[in-house]
DNA sequence: TTGCACACTTATTAGTAAATAGGTAATTTA
DNA sequence: TAAATTACCTATTTACTAATAAGTGTGCAA
């Protein structure tokens, strides 16, 4: 199964989008370790917004993805997979997306805004889901309702990949854990 | 008391950053509102990065000033303040300049990095020492520690205010009082 | 009064950005 | 097999970008 170039340049852009910024990389920076021309990037991707949409969209799929594979999971479980992938981000040098796109929220085309939107209520509604499953079954403990508590979680983990940047790795874990274990205390 | 042009470049590439992203505007969109010329602005400050410097020592010296206004105040009237002025960026339409920094961090030379690590920490700090008080004094409750608290309230309170550019203005109110409400409960 | 620092301006440069026009080889479809 | 489509490349354009050199007027200080 080979990757077409089209999958490629989402991927590097993708990886580039959340290491530096959308504003911080550029045509050149995709073509050229991919050994294709900028040209090709413009025919795939007319323009860098398309290539934002393209991003936004391929990250929907694969949440999307993600969702239906856990469907039939615990609660607890989904969470603590969740928070293992943004681990992930994390060792892996980058941002999460929505935090990605939104400082740079207001230099993005509608379209793009669009598609980051419904990729975030994706995330929100299935956190909310989730957390108020484990409600029901007792398995979670909060004050707050479902959703005011997905919004934290959320807040928290994407905020923690951006702030362990200027802080240390360690305090990435620290976060982390508190999360699963304030829904248990 | 009249602001010099230094000051000025400095509070409108600080509003710049924070609306649009570091890597998002130009020395042309400084020049052009302050009505000077480009020239001027590389006079006070040489390179874009001398600029990124400035604008965190500046918000080095503001927190200064703030906690110093804070210290004789209950640990959690602290805290609402704080949280009340992460309220106005919100209403101001920007992030937080921890967020708007780390998102670009891979494109800020180490002069930079170093400035934006000394702010946090002073941040961090503080919060942990008004978390560690409000503990101590029976105000709050808490199962994790100072700093552990300190990290998550920060990156909520952060990171809320790029997530509702995304979803709605109602979604920061819900973090906000939440984070107040778990230490109460 | 001279000279020098300060806060700019004018003018320019070298480099990079996104984007496009037009061409080509290989594959697919009618 | 002719025509169209795909996936590129070459070459170029337009529009910035940060940055710098050199000059100007103003005011203060010796």
């Amino acid at each position: 199964m080979s990757t077409s170039t089209r999958e490629k340049i989402i991927q590097l852009g993708d990886d580039l989008l959340r290491k530096r910024g959308f504003n911080a990389f550029s045509y050149a920076d995709i073509s050229k370790p991919l050994h294709i021309k900028n040209a090709a990037v413009h025919y795939h991707f007319p323009s860098k917004q398309d290539l934002a949409v393209a991003i936004a969209q391929w990250h929907k799929d694969i949440f999307g993805r993600f969702s239906l594979k856990m469907a039939n999971k615990e609660p607890k479980d989904r969470l603590k997979t969740f928070l293992n992938f943004y681990h992930s981000i994390h060792l892996s040098e980058k941002v999460d997306i929505i935090g990605a796109f939104a400082t740079d929220w207001h230099s993005l085309e509608p379209k793009v805004q669009t598609e980051v939107q419904e990729f975030t209520e994706l995330v929100i509604n299935w956190l909310s889901e989730l957390i108020q499953e484990g409600l029901d079954l007792g398995q979670f403990r909060t004050t707050q309702n479902a959703r005011t508590t997905a919004l934290r979680i959320l807040s928290s983990i994407f905020a923690s990949t951006q702030l362990v940047r200027i802080t240390s790795d360690h305090d990435f874990t620290r976060v982390k854990n508190s999360i699963l274990e304030e829904l248990n205390n």
